[in-house]
DNA sequence: CGGATGGATTCATCAGATGATTAGGTCTAG
DNA sequence: CTAGACCTAATCATCTGATGAATCCATCCG
């Protein structure tokens, strides 16, 4: 095992065991780096790593700390491998989000009296899609997709599980060029999107679960078969 | 943005654009450092960030390459953050993979004729946790825990689905801390467990997708109950 | 009392040197 | 001619030292 892998793990395992917690401040790199036996370049490759994978946080001229180590962060990350692997396994990511915002679409369901801010928020979405598909110059795509993203998310995280919102987000979010592949290649699937969203949206706001993770499943099942026939 | 965060930027972009793709070799450090324009240092940092994603694999005096990009590499980094959060979330880690691990089932069930060999090995999981709690000095924990991982995992895999495995691989690879608790505290827990875990690979081999999804979303509620009473 | 300032602290980056490991060619024995 | 040991070059791993940039904090001045 390297010495970056040692530096890894026992950083991970002073977290695991309390020695460190969110927001906690990691000795200085010279001390670091001698209490685990390493030089400076060991030291910080391994805490690099761990930055990238949004356990740490370096501020130059502050210091190392520890992140909150909230599910979101788990989002980014992950979504970049996601993408790498999306070349071979698209149809395969695809069906895993389905699965989970399937579910999440029943359980904001079943949490949604009363209606918090999420929900409210996935209802802005829907009217800046509207909005953008009733521009003066045409539809603008970017602010289509970008709602898109943005109602998908808030009613992830409608569902009260950060964790399930995160996954979410990390297997959603790279999917907007095949979004804008299609809005381009299909004039209708844009209209026909937004109304699913909507009749997705009531449901949610209705607390009517089995509508709610029908028409989610429903509306993923058709962005699969779009998706499938573009191959 | 950091000379490292562009490294890794400029190396993922040159994947997904199909300059990289798996199996390649990267050019040597050197080289590529100057290609970058950074430092040497610099390179390794982001390298290495990449190497603990399970996007590159370095090997000392033979080179860098890229890893195969499959979707079980994505399991090590998730699983390691995923660790560092289940503290405050372990419940919400839980809710999903019961969500992923119960439509992993019913797509085993469905695609489960004729049995393949992940459904073989299910069973020969099954077979070595009788073993191990027929053990002559007491019940083996460790493989007891081992075996139960094993059937999980390979129910997983029996779905056909990659990432789907994968992702049930991370979130429930790291709560055998809390099976080993709770195969010490409650004696009749581990052959209620084995009980289970018969009971959701017969539906499977049986093709029966309503029974395999019901048992075993059952058998994993029956998990988070305990897991809820720990506290 | 409040803001500006300057120094100390800390991370960011670079450069160079040395060791460890691998790959591949070469040489020798059979 | 072949098979094996051996040797050399290539490559990554690690360490050390130095310089720059950003931040924090105590001090000083108005």
């Amino acid at each position: 095992m390297s010495r970056t892998d040692e530096v890894v793990d026992r950083i991970t395992a002073m977290i695991l065991d309390g020695r460190l917690g969110p927001g906690d401040r990691l000795p200085v790199e010279k001390d670091l780096a001698e209490t685990l036996g390493v030089s400076r370049s060991s030291l910080r490759e391994g805490v690099r790593a761990l930055s990238v994978l949004g356990v740490l946080e370096t501020r130059q001229g502050a210091g190392t700390y520890v992140t909150t180590l909230d599910p979101s962060l788990l989002a980014g990350p992950l979504g970049l491998v996601v993408e790498l692997q999306s070349a071979g396994h698209a149809a395969h990511v695809h069906a895993v989000r389905r699965m989970l915002e399937t579910e999440a679409a029943a359980l904001a369901a079943a949490a949604a009296h009363p209606p918090g801010a999420e929900l409210m928020a996935a209802g802005e979405a829907l009217d800046a899609a509207a909005a953008a598909m009733d521009g003066a110059a045409g539809t603008d795509h970017d602010a289509l997709i970008a709602s898109d993203l943005a109602f998908h998310h808030h009613v992830a995280r409608a569902a009260g599980n950060p964790v399930l919102a995160a996954l979410i987000d990390a297997l959603g979010g790279r999917t907007a060029r095949h979004r804008l592949r299609r809005g381009l290649s299909e004039p209708d699937a844009d209209a026909r999107s937004l109304r699913e969203h909507r009749a997705i949206l009531a449901a949610v706001v209705d607390g009517d679960v089995d509508r709610a993770r029908v028409r989610m499943s429903a509306h993923l099942i058709a962005v699969e078969d779009f998706l499938n026939d573009l191959e």
